[in-house]
This record gives structure tokens, C-alpha cells and sequence, in this order.
DNA sequence: TATTCGACTATTGTCGACAATTTGACGGAG
DNA sequence: CTCCGTCAAATTGTCGACAATAGTCGAATA
């Protein structure tokens, strides 16, 4: 699914915004590095005007940080705000996966159960490659919130703090629970199946700290190695 | 240098954006009226400029909608929206009384069992008036919060989502729970003071769910005399 | 030589004007 | 009388320029 949302017409700090989060999130803007207005609206070929409005958008999805009279930068992260989202994510994703588990249609949940069995064979054809986590452990986490059919839950997912996630898995590399994370991924999907949202929510919030915890471990290795 | 007593320089667009919002929070700007920036910047005696960054800000906290070259309104509430909104309240603050429980100081959870003394004498002194849950019950919401000590779950919960709380309030009316809500709030402080992040999780899901399915019926009989 | 003060430069914040688009109205045709 | 196309007014999006602030570099002095 090429994004090319054509409905309406698209302004240029639409354009801008989704350009720039781009490039924050593939890391070719790199965090921490300044985001010059001057420099950026002549590379652009645009005025300051929507370099601004994106900046300001860019900043409510905490993709970039601000300062009065100083400036924007490419948000920096801290392993402190890595596990303060993971807490956000499994507050948010567990209610997500419970009501995706009575809002969900049965075809719906069938594409679900097919992508994981896509998942599921990339895995056991390529296992040392580990579950190419990068995008697709994402794309379920993205349809489960897109199955709760909670607007407020989807926008802040999947239009804020997705892309955060995103951008940290470049800056500190895949978490690589691949075999596990695909189990608890089916396990999940069997609870939707069954229309259990309790059961749902709790192997969802189970399978994020998990996740959690792996990068806690992650990360004290690296700040020992460091130190 | 030394620390300037208030924050740093604080910008025009800051001032307008804290201005509207309160305005729209406090029912001044009624919810679907128009935001026409010509007439509020010369309303205001500003530019266009940081008008629109406010305006920016604003839609940022789903406090106005805007469409591209049409422009921004108000934002007009609808019940399901409300409830959408109550489930993301449940997820978020459910977490943030669990953190509460183990992040908050002896000194803290004192200050909030001694606001919800004061709340209960309230309530004591005047039953009729029911809990003045205007702000109140907020108050006590955002301690909570606060006490989670998680900086992204206080942004989103804090800056953003207790604005529209507050809009809805205004628009729907208080919900008028008040002895049981108390009830519920002086429950979730014993688990907090007896350190039991997960009871006091329970509690505050508990507490925001009962809150939601008063707010149902209330839509309920609403729409029952409308129709 | 180190330090502090002061001017300078570059960047951000703000402003007014121009261009593009939507909305509503007016008039004419069916 | 209704419907549709055209037009005009107003509003939004965009631009370039001006003003204010922060950080830097250099010079003068102890």
C-alpha cells in the first residue's frame, strides 16, 4: 500500500511533515542533530512558513524537541524514556487488544491470522535471520490498534508513538525476540478469535513487558560495556 | 543566568495558545464555532503568525479541527467520542496508579489523602451540592498522574487529554457521582499507601469505568428526550 | 596568561502582503 | 420553481522582510 493520500488538497507543510518524519525515522536526520530552519527551507526550496507548521507537528508527535529562541533538534532518547513508553504501550496496546478482540471483524481477524502465518514462515525458512522484527512485529501491533476502532487509541498509537518506536529501533537496534514475540503474537490472535478481550489484554500487556524487559537487559549490557 | 523566576522567554504564540485554550476549555469559545484568524488576530491585537502556531498547538490537544483551506473550528464532542476517550482514560490511569503506587513519596501520598480529606468534609458540610467535581475530581486524577512520575503518561494525560475532560464537563454537565466517586478515590489512596500497584490499578479501572458507564446512561437519557 | 566585558553574527520570532482555494450568491436555463 | 454554472468576496496557505534574542568571537584589562 503505496501512502499517497490523494483526498484532499495536500498543502506543502503536509508534505514537508511527512518528508521530514520520514527522515527522522529512517535516521537520515539523526538524533540530536539540529534542525535548521534557514538550511532546511532552502534545501526544500520552500519558505519558513510550513517549515515551521511541520516543525510544530513534528513536535507533537515528540519527534523533535524545541526550544524558545534556540531551536529545534531530532529528539535524543534516553533509555529512561524507552521504558516510559513501553509502560504508555502496554497501558494503551492491552486496552486495544481488548476491544479489537469484540471489534474486530471475522474477516479481519482471518488477515490477522495471515499475517502472522506469513510471519511464521519467514521465520522457520530464514530462522537465524530472527523475525525481521523491524517492520513486521509493527505491522501487528499497528493492526491490533487499528482492530480496537477507538480513533483517540489509533491516532495516539499509530500517528505518535509508533513512530517514536520506529525511530528508536534504528538508534538502538532490534530488540530479536523473534521466536517468542511470534508466539505470544499467535497466542494473542487466539484470544481475538475466541472474543476473549480480558485474555487479549492480558497476553498483550504480558508480551509487552516482555519486550520491555528484554530492552532493559539490552541496555544494561550497554551502558556496562560503556562504563 | 541564574534561574529566571518564571520560565524562559515566554513567546506570543504561548501566551495566545494558554489563552485559547482556556477560553475554549472555560465554554467562551462555544464547541463547532468558527476560528477565523483574521478576527482573532485582530481580536488580540497579534499577527497571523503565531496565531496560527497556536492554532497549531490547539489541534495538537484535539481541542480544534481543522481542515485544510477551510479552516479550524471549535471542536464539537460527540458521545461516542466521549466514550472512546473513557477508555483511554481507564488504560492510562490504571497505569498510572499502579507506577503511583511504588513512585510517590510518603510526603506525597500524604498531601493527597489530606486534599481528599478536604474533599470528604466537602461533601460533608454541603450533601446537595454533591462534590464539587468541577475541578475537584480532576485534582485528584492529576495527582495521580503526577505521582506515576512517568513524564510521557503525564504529557498526554495532563496537557492534553484533561482539557477535553474539562470541555466535555462543560458541555455535558458534571456527571455527579460524588459520594461513591469519593468513595472509589479514598480506596485507590489506601492501595497506593499500601504500596499495591496492582490493586490500585484495579481500583482506578474500576473507578473510570463505573465514571464511563454513568456517562452512558446520562447520553442515554439524553438522546431518549431529544429523539 | 586568564578573565571578563562588549560587539557581532546567525538564528528564531513576528509581521504585513501576495497567491490559491473555498464558499456563498446571483442569474439564467430547463 | 428548481437546478446548475459562473462570478465575486473572504479566508487560508505561502512568501519575503524586519525585529529580537542567543551564542560566539575578539579585545581590553588585571
Amino acid at each position: 500500500m503505496a501512502a499517497t493520500p490523494e483526498e484532499t488538497h495536500v498543502t506543502i507543510a503536509d508534505r514537508i511533515f511527512a518528508r521530514i518524519q520520514r527522515e527522522i525515522v529512517e535516521g537520515t536526520l539523526k538524533p540530536g542533530s539540529k534542525i535548521s530552519e534557514p538550511e532546511l527551507a532552502r534545501a526544500y526550496g520552500i519558505s519558513r512558513g510550513p517549515l515551521r507548521e511541520a516543525i510544530g507537528r513534528l513536535e507533537a508527535c515528540s519527534l523533535v524537541v524545541r526550544k524558545p529562541n534556540v531551536g529545534a533538534r531530532v529528539v535524543s532518547l534516553s533509555a529512561e524514556q524507552l521504558l516510559e513508553i513501553y509502560h504508555v504501550r502496554e497501558a494503551l496496546e492491552g486496552m486495544a487488544a481488548r476491544l479489537a478482540a469484540t471489534a474486530m471483524s471475522d474477516a479481519e481477524i482471518a488477515d490477522l491470522a495471515a499475517l502472522l502465518s506469513a510471519h511464521r514462515q519467514q521465520v522457520e525458512s530464514d530462522p537465524s535471520h530472527g523475525y525481521f522484527q523491524k517492520e513486521g512485529d509493527l505491522d501487528f501491533h499497528y493492526r491490533i490498534v487499528q482492530g480496537s476502532k477507538n480513533s483517540r487509541l489509533i491516532e495516539l498509537l499509530c500517528n505518535d508513538l509508533y513512530h517514536l518506536v520506529r525511530l528508536y529501533r534504528h538508534q538502538f537496534g532490534v530488540i530479536s525476540r523473534a521466536q517468542r514475540a511470534l508466539v505470544e503474537h499467535e497466542h494473542i490472535v487466539a484470544a481475538i478469535s475466541d472474543r476473549d478481550g480480558e485474555m487479549a489484554e492480558l497476553l498483550m500487556r504480558h508480551h509487552i513487558r516482555a519486550t520491555r524487559a528484554n530492552a532493559m537487559r539490552r541496555i544494561a549490557e550497554r551502558e556496562a560495556v560503556a562504563g
